[in-house]
DNA sequence: TCGATGTGCAACCCTGGAGTTGCATTCAAT
DNA sequence: ATTGAATGCAACTCCAGGGTTGCACATCGA
């Protein structure tokens, strides 16, 4: 179970690594809204390079977002959700756990007023 | 609504940029895990200076996710959930898309097939 | 076979951001 | 009033990463 959380600390990383980025945030709407898509054919519609294009969904594809199947010459790029999913649980989570916290301080310093006076 | 659309964008860049840095996922352990802390017994805490970590608090108030009270000569910090609920509901809602637009892909692309046979 | 198109690899530039040090300033407490 | 402790501000270093160019390699089509 730490190897797990290691391994969930290590995901969520290279998630929000990869999501801190505008030009990869914009390489993903582009792959959602066309399916398979070639790195060539993403840097067309982007202002940069088709080689940072590339570097880009390497990035992508090591935090699990992403990922190419090899078709004939050209290798087409889609989105994959499950890694997106689970950071997005990971994040509601953390939420939740410091609401909880904060009540807990919250009611502590109430009992510290109440026997203070 | 655009306008809205906009601001939520901006909000979400801020959050990921703010979480991607490990040393500010850290801070908000600290904090969530301590309630009101100032940026002096945090640095004690961690290996880096105290005015690094007054820069990474300075990130991390813009992006919504902590917010300090002066109280004397001092600055209290503690984490707000607001910003990062919201992110995560931000983040899920795409991952919900993805899996949509995909769907729909499969459905065109067996029909394609289909009568093409 | 040969030209065209797409990918892979490597070397390079350059800026932003994470970190540091040093000092000035503000406030509490004796 | 003076000392100690906390914050605020500014200048500086350093390097990871985002971007580029150039060329070699693979594959499709005529």
């Amino acid at each position: 179970m730490t190897d797990e959380r290691r391994d969930v600390g290590e995901e969520v990383d290279s998630v929000l690594v990869a999501l801190a980025d505008p030009t990869r945030r914009q390489l993903l709407d582009l792959l959602a809204a066309q399916g398979e898509v070639t790195a060539t054919r993403l840097a067309e519609r982007l202002p940069v390079s088709r080689q940072a294009v590339v570097k880009h969904l390497v990035v992508l594809d090591a935090a699990g977002l992403v990922s190419g199947r090899r078709v004939g010459r050209e290798v087409r790029y889609a989105v994959r959700s499950a890694a997106l999913d689970a950071t997005a649980r990971w994040m509601a989570a953390l939420a939740a756990d410091w609401d909880r916290r904060l009540a807990d301080i919250k009611r502590v310093a109430e009992a510290a007023e109440r026997d203070s006076r």
